[in-house]
DNA sequence: CCTATTATTGATACAGTCTATCATTTAATG
DNA sequence: CATTAAATGATAGACTGTATCAATAATAGG
């Protein structure tokens, strides 16, 4: 029972057994790194993540994290509407986000079968599909209904 | 009759009649970027352009020109594979590109409903569509068809 | 054609994001 | 513990842009 908090706490341990899993060391620079990653709840970019963190773990150390939790997929890049790219903790698997542009939360896209649709349309223009990445932006329901004439 | 070299030569008229339209002036520097870009027949980047231009032609010019071009719609940005932002001669209207990701070749997506896909599947979520992005991966015809089994 | 006005240019410096190098420190293992 | 290899952080640098600003060039009016 009681079993608040459970995201965050959740999010931490994910990242932090994903990388004993592929064989990295338990250092206490990533195990800070994790538990601010987990602490994220929407995305974020590596100086900003830096910021949060204690100046002595080094610029080097965050981005190397950075770049291994995204081959681990425990973490995807996203892409904003102005081309900036931003870090998010992931679920597993292909997947794709609602953005929303106002408060900056994200959810996932599911019930979604656009792998289909893609597939059909490359194979009438004799493409080989191998990938595809998509960004979805708008905002989400309750920023649709409080700031209802937001710009 | 004869209609041959149609395409570079309208691109970088078009090029040169979107800046005029917008009351851009006409300059020497911007219509050797326009005859440049007009020459590229896949997606560059604006260091790549700039190596193909006179030194002389300052940094700054080809950076502020490029986003004078995307916002006017003439040129778009393609997002590569590994988050890489391109830039590309853009044909009118909202689109997708279908990427080599072995040539770097490019065609546009049509004959996609995505949009209706994605105004559905938004809806289910409480999402209110504003925007998306979608950048397909995958060879081309020709490279299919070539290097069949290629990587 | 000349001049005034204003946009444009290119040099320079700087910002942001990320990588490479490398001596030092630390974790895992026996 | 002692060994060994991984990880760290400092530093420098690459790459993609943006900001500033004095000098220059394009348009508009006379």
């Amino acid at each position: 029972m009681m079993a608040l908090k459970k995201r965050s706490v959740s999010a931490t341990d994910r990242i932090l057994e994903a990388l004993e899993e592929r064989g990295y060391r338990s250092t206490a620079p990533r195990r800070t790194l994790a538990a601010a990653i987990g602490q994220q709840d929407r995305h974020f970019t590596a100086e900003g993540l830096r910021k949060q963190l204690p100046p002595s773990l080094g610029r080097a150390t965050v981005y190397r994290t950075l770049k291994i939790l995204v081959e681990a997929e425990v973490l995807c890049r996203v892409l904003l509407e102005d081309g900036d790219l931003h870090y998010q903790l992931s679920h597993r698997g292909h997947h794709h986000h609602l953005l929303c542009v106002h408060c900056g939360s994200s959810q996932d896209l599911t019930g979604c079968d656009i792998e289909d649709v893609l597939l059909s349309t490359s194979e009438r223009h004799g493409f080989e599909l191998s990938g595809h990445w998509l960004e979805v932006y708008g905002r989400c329901r309750e920023c649709a209904e409080s700031g209802a004439a937001a710009a």
